[in-house]
DNA sequence: CGAGCACTTGATCGCTTTCAATAGCTGTGG
DNA sequence: CCACAGCTATTGAAAGCGATCAAGTGCTCG
């Protein structure tokens, strides 16, 4: 179970052409493998503790891992949803800043730090890639900080169905002219973690959308979306209409 | 007026060693001295439009700029504090996401972006350096995320407060033992931007924290703090001490 | 002296939180 | 097969915090 991938190939791996190998010729990828190895790791488990020795940096290569920040009373705030493909670790840090959690089972290609650091240095392309991923990143966090700062909690939820919604559409770009679904990789509790809501607020709005018709529910996870334009007016977002897919 | 930064050398630039151009040698100075020019912005100005076209990219010399997003409906939320060395600009996109506005008088370093570009794949000081800025923005953006989505007003205005006095202290490193003072660079309507409140809330928490003795004001910008682990515990951030200074 | 602006303060409203009870689902063991 | 524990989610009632609406203060600049 563990070694699932442990002889995957570089050339074979599903997020080869988006994570930050993605530039990598064979020459650099043959270097990548030398260095790299799976780690898996059950839902649920702590991939990696706030202020804890980072010793590897490294992908999500399956599964969804969210990093998390919490404060001494408790009170907690996702900060980054981590999907396949996405990055974790600072390369130049040696410990990290926040606690990384696998939500479901995660699959991660780890490379030691070190060895992953003078690879960047020597190899642009990992560089470059790093750092556009990294912009995403940046520009996807404060995107964030206007839902956080500013969005009703019912806009914060139909915010959260679309971006899912989006992700989707962009990972497995099915066009199908049908009625969209989706299934909430998240409990009610991580809604309103990501949210900055309790998860009583997140239910009670998700119901409240329900009972609207701006969605519809199959058991608690599974999302249908009639009309996409309506849950992004309610997102509050600029309705410049339809970017999606 | 205008002109009065067009003739700095680099070496003699005051943000010299903390900007992107920071590791550059004599030689990489030198190509960025051919495609560098100054401009200045009065305080108010807007450097860029969110959506315009992005012809430059840069770093802020001197002043104060800030990155914000706004709603249809006018909601605004700040999402970055632009200080001298910070950068400006996103390689690779052509486009700007947020609105750039002068908060005070402003100096910009300006690159034009495809020179900028082809000089970034060249240089690797250049894309490391940042790199580096960029992952030390995403960490400042995810703590700010967990301070507007989970953090009391009067917890807010603390936070900020703080945060305005670390950087003083990073800046102009004086060890004065004498009690810590700092000049609010931001109106309370900006504030209430930053912090995700009105700018009432923002204006009855300084007042609060005043009347508790956590901060004195003379004016209504300049702030002296008697305590700074008081005001550390207010903020809610781990207390774990003098790391200041 | 009055206009304009930034800020403060007061009163009330309303959204989200908090506290609490209930429903639905799953797995375990008698 | 049912009872029950444990977990997730929903729903209700009440409280609290920040927003909103509204005055009023203090300052600068004409």
């Amino acid at each position: 179970m563990q070694d699932h991938f442990a002889h995957v190939q570089c050339s074979d791996c599903p997020i080869r052409h988006r994570a930050v190998c993605a530039r990598c010729d064979q020459d650099e990828l043959n270097r990548l493998e030398q260095i790299k190895y799976y780690r898996s790791f059950q839902a649920g488990q702590t991939i990696i503790w706030s202020g804890d020795r980072m010793d590897f940096v490294g992908s999500v290569v399956s599964g969804i891992a969210s990093l998390t920040q919490t404060m001494e009373d408790g009170r907690r705030q996702m900060v980054g949803l981590l999907l396949p493909s996405d990055f974790v670790g600072r390369p130049g840090r040696p410990t990290a800043a926040f606690d990384v959690t696998a939500t479901t089972d995660v699959v991660m290609c780890c490379f030691r730090k070190k060895p992953f650091e003078t690879l960047i240095a020597e190899t642009p392309n990992i560089a470059q890639r790093l750092l556009e991923m990294t912009l995403d990143e940046l520009d996807a966090a404060r995107e964030w900080m206007l839902l956080l700062g500013r969005k009703t909690a019912r806009e914060k939820i139909a915010s959260l169905i679309s971006i899912i919604v989006r992700r989707e559409a962009t990972l497995h770009k099915r066009k199908t002219a049908r009625m969209l679904t989706v299934d909430l990789p998240l409990t009610r509790e991580e809604m309103a973690d990501y949210l900055g809501l309790t998860l009583e607020t997140v239910s009670r709005q998700i119901s409240a959308l329900k009972k609207d018709g701006v969605i519809s529910l199959e058991g608690n996870r599974h999302v249908s979306i009639p009309d996409i334009d309506r849950l992004l007016e309610e997102a509050g977002d600029d309705t410049d209409g339809g970017m999606l897919v």
